[in-house]
DNA sequence: TAACATCGATAGGAAATAACTATGGAACTA
DNA sequence: TAGTTCCATAGTTATTTCCTATCGATGTTA
């Protein structure tokens, strides 16, 4: 059964007549006889009846027409729904972003998005870099937020900006009253770190082993938030991204600008290069670059 | 748009894969993809995501997911449906008489046939011999029951039985006091007729002219029963079929057999040769031609 | 890291299908 | 009776679908 069939069968039972239903679908009356036998035939039932020069559907005949004639009315709005959807789907956009960058990035961005675009709907998730990029692959994210390094050739990679990693101590700490202070005056310091699934705290251990030393892991944290608060009681020292140092309104934690070689991280842009992007996406992404302070690079 | 494609599209989104898919759908699968595409193309927006080895709905195809096994659905229950029809259809049956018959033809053979199929539907007509042959060559009919002559040659004309046509008079009417009364003994009566339009009238004009005198018409009319009560009441004569006058149980009515060449009547079933007819038609119609006392003819 | 396996898209030719023209026969009309 | 209208059939052409073979890309495994 297809639907071309249904549509001749159709217009000959609403018209009664094959050559001018033939006419109306644009096809020669043979080519419509034919189609109609050859579905009558499928059915296993006649459904139109041959009265010398009127015709008139058989009872299986009027049922089928209820259903066909609903069947193609479905179709029809099938395809205006689609195009409706289309606009539906320039509404979405998922985000990722690992959990350093999240609550300092993703705010302002999704602010000045629902500016633009207040029926936008958002999905955002935070998660490791790895969940993150796997998800990117998989087509559940439009786009994530991460930070380098990746080793992922797979997806496209854009970096935003690069931004320097504050030394963040306690206010009395005794760091303080040096006037320069470089990363060899970190030695002998506790380092309160991420826990070693967030790349923050991989960074950090890379930026010493780099150095010739290794942090003093004190503590661990899955929250930027908690190691500010554990530095500001004074449980230890930490290097803490620029973002969260803006971010953080409270005085409790000193932070301080590494003299000579300053640590930095640097945020990328992750998307699928072979997924569709919808234009609302499209955009954001286009906006991001924009807003992005990609001249405060150190 | 075809149901094809919706097919191969669902089992797509179903299994995830388009080789499975092919399998599935017993295709290869470069025409499965090849008609995927073409569907896309028509729909004018992507419906699939192909992100390397996954695929994915976009938001147009997991739309378009839900109405397309809708429609197939519909599709497939349109199949089981009409077959369920081909049932009901084999419980229906459209009768039509003219009105000197059916009163007295129809009830009997209605009631063989409810013991025989207690859930048949029958609708009954009752109309002029003209209006119910237009009415089976409309296929508005399955079958009819009419009285001879008929001028018709594109139905199915099928004798059942003759009956004899009786002399109506009142209980005291002087025709009584004869052993045999002859045509010729009517030829001054009133006679009571049928109104033109009813074949009745018609046949017992044309036997009276057959016997070369017209009958004297006072009074016309639309049933036999009206017709049966007039004579009752000794306003005039009238020549009743035998069936009505077996069916008249008053005593109001005496009926007399004439003598000589006795005026009759042939009742036929009238049907439509190239209608279809369902098996509960086919049945009704070989148990009318068993019911009906063809021998009883005269 | 190289070899292998899997998957969807493409190309080109073969098969199947639906289209057309021409025509026939039945059924109504004038 | 002649003419017209209508659907079905026959034979052919055109289109569409399908197939095989193969490519390129993507994961997987030795």
């Amino acid at each position: 059964m297809e639907l071309q069939q249904l549509r001749y069968f159709v217009t000959v039972a609403e018209l009664g007549n094959f050559t001018r239903a033939a006419e109306k679908c644009y096809v020669s009356q043979p080519s419509l006889s034919q189609q109609i036998i050859k579905l009558e035939k499928e059915i296993g039932h006649p459904l139109i009846e041959r009265l010398g020069r009127r015709l008139r559907l058989t009872s299986a005949g009027e049922i089928f027409y209820e259903r066909a004639s609903n069947i193609l009315r479905a179709v029809e709005e099938t395809q205006h729904l689609v195009n409706a959807s289309y606009t539906l789907e320039n509404k979405k956009i998922r985000l990722g972003a690992i959990p350093t960058i999240a609550p300092f990035l993703i705010p302002p961005l999704l602010k000045k998005l629902f500016q633009a675009h207040p029926d936008a709907e958002i999905t955002f998730k935070e998660m490791t870099t790895d969940q993150t990029m796997q998800d990117c692959k998989a087509g559940d994210l439009d786009l994530a937020f991460l930070s380098l390094p990746l080793q992922e050739e797979l997806l496209d990679v854009e970096p935003l900006f690069s931004e320097e990693l504050f030394l963040a101590v306690s206010p009395r700490h005794k760091l303080l009253k040096k006037k320069r202070v470089t990363s060899k005056d970190l030695q002998d310091e506790s380092f309160i770190l991420l826990s070693e699934a967030h790349c923050l705290g991989q960074q950090i251990v890379s930026f010493c082993q780099h150095h010739h030393y290794s942090p003093r892991v004190n503590c661990e944290s899955a929250q930027l938030a908690t190691v500010q608060e554990l530095v500001g009681l004074g449980m230890g020292i930490s290097l803490v991204p620029e973002m969260a140092k803006n971010n953080d309104k409270s005085k409790r934690i000193k932070y301080l600008s590494l003299s000579g070689v300053k640590p930095t991280r640097t945020i990328v842009l992750v998307t699928h290069p072979q997924r569709y992007q919808s234009n609302l996406v499209k955009e954001f992404i286009a906006n991001i670059k924009e807003w992005c302070p990609l001249d405060d690079s150190i």
